[in-house]
DNA sequence: ATGTCAGGTCATACCTGA
């Protein structure tokens, strides 16, 4: 079983590279952030038309997060994080998928630092990591996939020193992404590719793509009863190449069985 | 500071968010 997760910046103007990426690439279960269209925006014709049954949680310009499955009702279990009745953004989505709870994420970028849009951030990380340990609690299978705005090592940037004052790089923003992992978490790319080089986003600006200056920002985490089933991942960078392309490219784990 | 996108509006030129 294959667990995609893809910023698509926008699912109104990217609808044919989402569409195509489906075709080629036919992810069981695909995890989208940064939607950029509200609610009955959402293109749920055309995306059942390519073999999909998704929910979605649309908002008027900016975030928005889904979660598709192929030939399978994801079984909405929650449409935002708890711990804050006042955070309106539409930045979390959970539903059961078959065996697996999948969680989609779209943790606040949280530039410029400091600042309120960086207080933000820490908080949103702070009731994430309380509703992940709950998630731990009962040892389901569970994978929380998104694109958590956390550079998690120097690994995982093309130019460390030049993103230190960064939002993504904040050794506040990497610590609270290196508790989480230990306490129980699996980031499933490192996981299998414990040394590599690996990029899932290039921004659009100075050529960040052609000169491959790209940093790790999207993340696959597993509970223990999924990462003992991980069996391949990785970023199918091809898509970032395609005309009128996201600055992210999807992101994936093969789980064994199922 | 720069750069490039998408989506929005006191709309065909700027604003926000990234």
């Amino acid at each position: 079983m294959k667990i995609a997760t893809f910023n698509v910046n926008g699912i109104g103007s990217r609808l044919p590279v989402l569409l195509r990426w489906l075709a080629e690439f036919k992810p069981d279960i695909a995890c989208l952030q940064e939607l950029k269209a509200p609610q009955e925006k959402f293109p749920v014709a055309a995306i059942a038309e390519a073999g999909y049954r998704a929910i979605w949680h649309g908002q008027k310009s900016f975030n928005g997060v889904a979660i598709l499955a192929r030939g399978i009702d994801p079984v909405e279990r929650r449409r935002a994080l708890p711990g804050d009745p006042e955070d309106l953004h539409s930045r979390y989505i959970e539903a059961q998928v078959g065996e697996v709870l999948v969680g989609c994420l779209y943790l606040p970028n949280g530039n410029p630092a400091p600042g309120p849009k960086f207080d933000y951030k820490l908080r949103w990380l702070d009731r994430f990591a309380k509703h992940a340990g709950d998630l731990l609690a009962n040892g389901a299978s569970v994978i929380l996939a998104g694109d958590y705005n956390v550079i998690p090592t120097e690994l995982d940037v093309y130019k460390p020193e030049s993103w230190v004052d960064d939002a993504l790089f904040r050794p506040e923003v990497r610590q609270a992404f290196a508790d989480i992992l230990a306490s129980g978490w699996t980031d499933a790319l490192r996981k299998v590719h414990p040394q590599a080089r690996i990029y899932t986003f290039w921004d659009y600006f100075r050529n960040h793509w052609q000169r491959d200056a790209g940093l790790r920002i999207d993340h696959l985490l597993l509970s223990p009863a999924l990462a003992a089933r991980l069996v391949a991942a990785g970023v199918d960078r091809e898509v970032r190449g395609w005309e009128k392309a996201s600055d992210h490219a999807p992101t994936w784990v093969e789980i064994a069985g199922a």
